[in-house]
DNA sequence: GTCTATATTCCGATAGAC
DNA sequence: GTCTATCGGAATATAGAC
């Protein structure tokens, strides 16, 4: 991938963050860049195809931590899982999935299939590293790992979209709590 | 409020919550009602005037409920607002504050600001509503009522978000374990 | 691979008649 | 209170030169 084509998707990655898919146009990219419009439409011919490689490129992040984190005690994964969404939270955006799901009655069948994947990857992700923490004893919770896992997605997720609206204590507050429960 | 000024609003309700604020256009709103752009934007200027109004009525609608609630116990209280997000989720659609959330940094200030007055309100309903709860030994949680509440808003919040992407079973599944946590 | 130039469409918003 | 008509601008996207 050429450079100019990584910024372009790094740049679409963040204003995604930041004003959400449907808010964000071909300008704010091309300027930033010192390139004109053309120039972002002759790598990704249509908005839906730049969308979807910022999501693929979110798909290769994760695996790759993923397999970064093999070797760590599923708390410690957990927590790295955890730092990732700290961080978004310091530079006040939100996570790709908080973002992309309001808009998903917009986007083209091809870049709705794309986010499902990507929702599927994170839960399964993480109803195994609750499953395996659990049967560690590393994890103490009721029910099933994979319910637990689509609640610690979902307060992850909105601990962001509530950082914006209520200022960061709410994700210190969330992630604290949650972490706790778990009894990581 | 007039009839015509009644449906506007309502139908830029509906629209926040399937497109998001960003993607839907006075042209949505005109069509629909059968008036023209013009007369839409006799009763609301701009557009963050009409999504002033919108905020503003759901915020009359939670004190509505909430007064209508105060004689149920809390775990009825509680379950009543599951109830709302609920019908969310069978039309398919996510709550005002998981789409307006991620276009927070594209609002008005003025919009901003009614924003963040509803997530309050929310949160301040939660918080109490957890703590008397607990006090009269229907609810049992570890934490404090304030982050407690964080946790239950932000469930509910991404259910839907999830739902949108993954299937309703999302939010079956997890408002049903949020209240078995609960202990309700 | 990036440019200039432009096509097309749609948007939010306003002026002024009725 | 709703209309017709229109403005000014911005959006996505394309054609064709370099």
């Amino acid at each position: 991938m050429s450079e100019t084509k990584e910024k372009i998707v790094s740049l679409a990655d963040k204003l995604i963050r930041e004003k959400g898919f449907n808010a964000f146009s071909y300008k704010d990219i091309s300027e930033p860049l010192q390139v004109k419009n053309a120039a972002v439409h002759y790598h990704f011919p249509t908005k839906m195809d730049l969308g979807i490689e910022v999501v693929e490129q979110e798909l290769r992040l994760l695996s790759l931590n993923a397999e970064k984190w093999k070797k760590l005690p599923e708390d410690g994964q957990l927590l790295k899982f955890f730092g990732v969404f700290r961080k978004h939270c310091n530079n006040g955006n939100v996570c790709l999935m908080g973002s992309l799901a309001p808009d998903y009655e917009t986007l083209s069948p091809a870049m709705r299939e794309k986010v499902h994947e990507m929702a599927s990857v994170i839960v399964e992700w993480m109803t195994s590293c609750l499953e395996q923490g659990r049967k560690h004893k590393r994890f103490h919770f009721k029910g099933s790992a994979g319910d637990r896992a689509l609640l610690v997605i979902s307060n992850l997720q909105s601990s962001l979209l509530l950082s914006r609206v209520l200022g960061p204590s709410a994700f210190t507050r969330i992630s604290r709590q949650l972490l706790e429960d778990l009894g990581a």
